[in-house]
DNA sequence: AGGTCCGCTATTTTT
DNA sequence: TAGCGGACCT
């Protein structure tokens, strides 16, 4: 193979050997940081340029819509191709995407619905007040969590056993009952997606067929965090003869407790009798972090094998800071975080990570007192707030009637004065005659106390009235109509408390994401049908709305996949970090690792690990050992800040800090030899910024303007000479990889 | 129908 | 501590 092949050029031998692995079932380990992305994307082109594959044949799979949307853009930018060619989405979206087309052989009805987690949650809530089951017994979450976790591994109701087990016997009929349900509203959950699509290709050899003949090529991406559906879907999907190429990493698989299989990765290697190729040369840290990385990971055992190396050498200590409180946490994470900006360092490339989302409070308090702009990630999505829902079902409505779920959703939304007993009739009317709510309704008019059926009447008038309003408009004009004529906007701009004004802005703003939407290419729905799906399917990251230069602020687990020039990485306390919950869990502790492993491979040139020597937690203060994982970090790697002279601590504190001091044990284990405490004043100016081997036409961070998308910030570049790429987080249109030499790109600073 | 008070609970999250 | 849901009051 001739190294001089453009699309090998660019890489090392590694990742050169796995893209132009020979075809054939391929299982690629790749180390944090090791160009997993840029193998997957090279690999589709590769497929494409040299194994003649078509790319309507090639059919590459992510978890996130983010992912998809990079290794999407990546692709048709590295092969020139057009918006849309390739089949790149998430497992559920693709799940989606064959349905649509295949509704009649799912057995679905033409329009179905998809139920996110919140609404699955309402509809086993009231499945579980139907049954007269208490909710303090049967709490809804955990019913929800077992229906799910069955699908998750790709089993029905019928195929369970009670094994004499009187609660379980329970949760199956209920499991039986839920999907009944949901038959008959013509709804599926995120796990019936896959499920289902499942069934319809396993049962329907000529389906099956046409679709292994047509994706000769799968590539799927995480795979360590796929569940049994995913890998039976994948097996089913691509046959015996298929050549998948998957890529994963082992240390990084964190999300078990959600479904996630890891041995789904050795099991591939058996199943498929795949090559195995690793990717361990590491391009995002320095020596110092990755040494730290690689020593925390070694205690895990049972992985499959790897050790992540650079070529460049040392780097800044990763620094440690023993905090008095959460508070000091933060003003000392704040406080770094000023000095990198008076070097002129983007605030985006600081990150603060921490284990559980109530410990970003402090940090949002520090950053709002120090005014530096700040974004938390995680959190209600966009498409997940309620009055965005409500909108969204009126507008389902207009659409389909029969949408029993929207229709339970809006019917007295705003309040119109129907009332529970009203509603009552309706149901049951809809029961006996088996019809829908709102036929029922109609039914039940006449029947009605005059107050009730004229309120009733009311609502449905006000539903027909919208879907003639709206017929034949733009998308945005068709939101905005039902968010006026609903009441909707009148209601929350009513609301007492200032949360009313935030919902109104958000149903603004729904109006510019209907105005911004574009169907996926090759999508067949209308547009609004279009539009109501991508809402539950992406329920959107609303990314960079606002500002553009901000701190970030996220748990260790929405980092996976990141990374930053600064990472701070905080709560370094036992029964923190490891969780309580996992930390005398043998089964659990190792995820936990995993995720300190994730934590400090996210930092590419300074890392910050903070612990706090109490801590408010529930409204009591505790006192905890610093993190075992401390403990497993060489001491020679760390540098150990103490408090500024600045602060002020308390002499002593009854029952605390004094007494901890001497027995700093980090975890209960190893000793740390004396780490010379230095004051921060005398810590070496930053370092020259690593430039990316060659020059780079813009700083990364610098803002510019596109003459389409307007303005952004310059995340990343890739490749080199005329094939330059350039990748921009635009504020408009999110982000995007573009070549260099065509986007013209003009500088944007100013202000 | 909307507000208020009480008691319970409390990792990690994507689709 | 705080955020939620349910019960109760107006």
């Amino acid at each position: 193979m001739p190294a001089a092949h453009p699309l090998l050029a660019p890489l090392n031998e590694a990742q050169r050997a796995a893209v132009s692995a020979p075809l054939g079932p391929t299982l690629v380990l790749a180390g944090a940081g090791s160009g997993k992305t840029r193998v997957l994307t090279h690999r589709a082109a590769w497929l494409i340029h040299e194994c003649g594959a078509s790319p309507q044949g090639l059919l590459a799979v992510t978890f996130t819509n983010k992912a998809a949307a990079e290794m999407r853009g990546r692709i048709e930018t590295l092969l020139d191709l057009p918006g849309g060619a390739l089949w790149i989405g998430t497992f559920h979206g693709i799940a989606h995407r064959l349905l649509r087309r295949h509704w009649r052989e799912a057995g679905l009805p033409q329009n179905f619905q998809i139920l996110d987690d919140d609404d699955q949650h309402r509809l086993v809530r009231k499945l579980l007040k139907e049954q007269g089951l208490d909710e303090q017994r049967w709490v809804p979450r955990e019913v929800q969590g077992f229906i799910n976790r069955e699908k998750d591994e790709g089993r029905r109701a019928k195929h369970l056993e009670d094994r004499g087990d009187a609660t379980r016997r329970e949760l199956i009929r209920l499991y039986t009952l839920y999907q009944k349900r949901c038959d008959q509203l013509g709804v599926l959950d995120f796990a019936e997606l896959l499920l289902r699509s499942f069934e319809a290709l396993r049962d329907q050899p000529q389906l099956l067929a046409a679709y292994r003949h047509r994706f000769a090529h799968v590539l799927v991406d995480e795979f360590q965090d796929t569940n049994g559906i995913q890998y039976q879907w994948v097996k089913l999907i691509c046959g015996d003869a298929g050549r998948p190429f998957v890529v994963g990493d082992d240390d990084q698989s964190i999300y078990r407790w959600r479904g996630a299989r890891v041995e789904n990765m050795q099991h591939f290697r058996r199943d498929f009798g795949a090559t195995v190729y690793k990717l361990e040369q590491n391009y995002r840290s320095t020596a110092v972090i990755l040494g730290a990385a690689n020593e925390v990971i070694r205690r895990n055992e049972d992985r499959l094998g790897k050790e992540l190396w650079t070529e460049a050498r040392g780097g800044e200590p990763i620094r440690l800071y023993a905090a008095f409180n959460e508070r000091d946490e933060a003003d000392f994470v704040i406080e770094r975080i000023r000095e990198q900006a008076r070097q002129g360092q983007p605030l985006t490339g600081c990150a603060v990570l921490y284990r559980s989302n109530a410990q970003s409070r402090a940090f949002e308090e520090a950053l709002v007192a120090a005014r530096i702009p700040y974004r938390v990630y995680g959190g209600l999505r966009f498409f997940e707030r309620a009055e965005i829902k409500d909108t969204l079902a009126y507008l389902r409505l207009t659409q389909t009637r029969s949408d029993d779920v929207s229709f339970e959703r809006v019917v007295n939304l705003p309040t119109r004065g129907i009332g529970q007993s009203t509603l009552e009739r309706v149901r049951e009317v809809a029961r006996q005659r088996e019809l829908s709510l709102w036929d029922a309704a109609a039914a039940t008019l006449p029947s009605l106390p005059p107050r009730a059926a004229a309120a009733l009447l009311a609502f449905l008038q006000l539903v027909d009235r919208l879907a003639e309003a709206i017929g034949g408009q733009p998308l945005q004009d068709q939101v905005r109509h039902v968010i006026e004529t609903s009441g909707l906007r009148e209601h929350h701009a009513r609301e007492k408390d200032n949360k009313g004004e935030a919902r109104v802005e958000n149903l603004d703003e729904l109006v510019n994401a209907a105005e911004a939407f574009e169907p996926e290419p090759g999508d067949e729905l209308p547009p609004l049908a279009s539009f109501l799906a991508h809402a539950t399917l992406e329920s959107g990251e609303m990314q960079a709305a606002q500002g553009s230069d901000y701190v970030q602020l996220m748990t260790l687990h929405s980092a996976k996949g990141l990374e930053f020039p600064t990472v701070f990485l905080v709560g370094l306390e036992e029964g923190l970090f490891p969780s309580e919950r996992s930390a005398f869990d043998l089964e659990k502790l190792p995820e936990e690792r995993r995720l300190c492993y994730v934590g400090i491979t996210r930092a590419m040139q300074r890392l910050y690990l903070t612990y706090a020597e109490s801590r408010r937690i529930y409204g009591r203060t505790e006192y905890r050992a610093p993190s075992r994982f401390l403990g497993e970090i060489p001491p020679q790697l760390v540098e150990e800040i103490r408090p500024r002279l600045s602060v002020s601590r308390p002499l002593h504190v009854p029952g605390s800090g004094q007494e901890r001091d001497h027995e700093r044990g980090w975890g209960g284990r190893q000793e740390r030899s004396g780490g010379n405490p230095r004051p921060l004043a005398a810590q070496p100016a930053s370092r020259s910024r690593q430039a990316a081997g060659e020059d780079l036409p813009f700083k990364l961070g610098t803002r510019v303007r596109h003459p389409k998308f307007g303005e952004g910030i310059v995340l990343r570049f890739e490749g080199n000479g005329a094939h330059q790429q350039v990748q921009v987080n635009f504020e408009r249109a999110g982000q995007k990889w573009l070549m260099f030499a065509y986007a013209n790109l003009q500088r944007a600073d100013g202000g």
